[in-house]
This record gives structure tokens, sequence and C-alpha cells, in this order.
DNA sequence: ACCTTGACCTTGG
DNA sequence: CCCAAGGCCAAGG
């Protein structure tokens, strides 16, 4: 993972906008086909170190899961964002919230 | 070179 | 939706 990989990602997940949210797989299509590597994993691996310097709680799995060990700050965020979430609330709807660059 | 590990994804049941 | 398998990409031992 060198720094121009993780740079790509961690402006394209400053560009989120307020509300909404793309999936590790999105950030890693989009990044991917402008610097031609990387998967989700890869994603998953720059977010977990450098994350927080980015509104990371927009950045969520296919399922709408948030990141691991950090639910609660996530709900607080997405919440007060009025980011639209699955009638539990325990999830991310995508189908609504989903954001792809413009 | 081989194996394991991961803030993952898709498919099939 | 859940779960299990298999795939995926890159890093590290």
């Amino acid at each position: 993972m060198d720094d121009e990989y993780a740079e790509a990602v961690l402006a394209l997940v400053e560009q989120i906008p307020p509300g909404r949210a793309m999936s590790y797989g999105a950030i890693a299509d989009a990044v991917g086909a402008r610097l031609g590597r990387g998967g989700p994993r890869q994603v998953g691996a720059v977010m977990s170190t450098l994350g927080g310097a980015v509104p990371w709680w927009r950045v969520v799995t296919v399922t709408g899961r948030v990141p691991p060990g950090h639910e609660r700050r996530a709900y607080r965020e997405l919440i007060a964002e009025g980011t639209p979430m699955t009638a539990d609330g325990s999830r991310v709807d995508l189908r609504r919230a989903g954001w792809y660059p413009q």
C-alpha cells in the first residue's frame, strides 16, 4: 500500500456528501479505474489506519454495515446527518444513501 | 516461494 | 436477511 493509493482513497472519501455513503467495493472500483490496482480489502486497510482524518462513517460494507469497533460514533454521525437507514436502524440503506463520484 | 491475514464481495442454499 | 465457500488483492512472516 503506497501513499499514492492511500491518498486516492482518502480524497474520494472526503468527497462523499453528508447523508450519503459508499461501500468499500465501490470505492475500490472508482480508485481502481484510475490507478489500475487495489480491491475492497485494500480500501479497508487504508481506512483502518488512515481513515481517522476523513468522514470514515460514510464508508460501509455493501450490506450497509458500519465499521467494527466504532459503531457508537458511526451511528451518532450517520443519524445526525440524516443518512437513510434500514427500518431497524442497524444498517445504512445503500439503495437510498449510495453515492458515486459525479 | 508458501502460508496467513484482513474496517471485503459474490454466489448459492 | 443469514451462513458457508470461494474469490480477491496486497502485505508480511
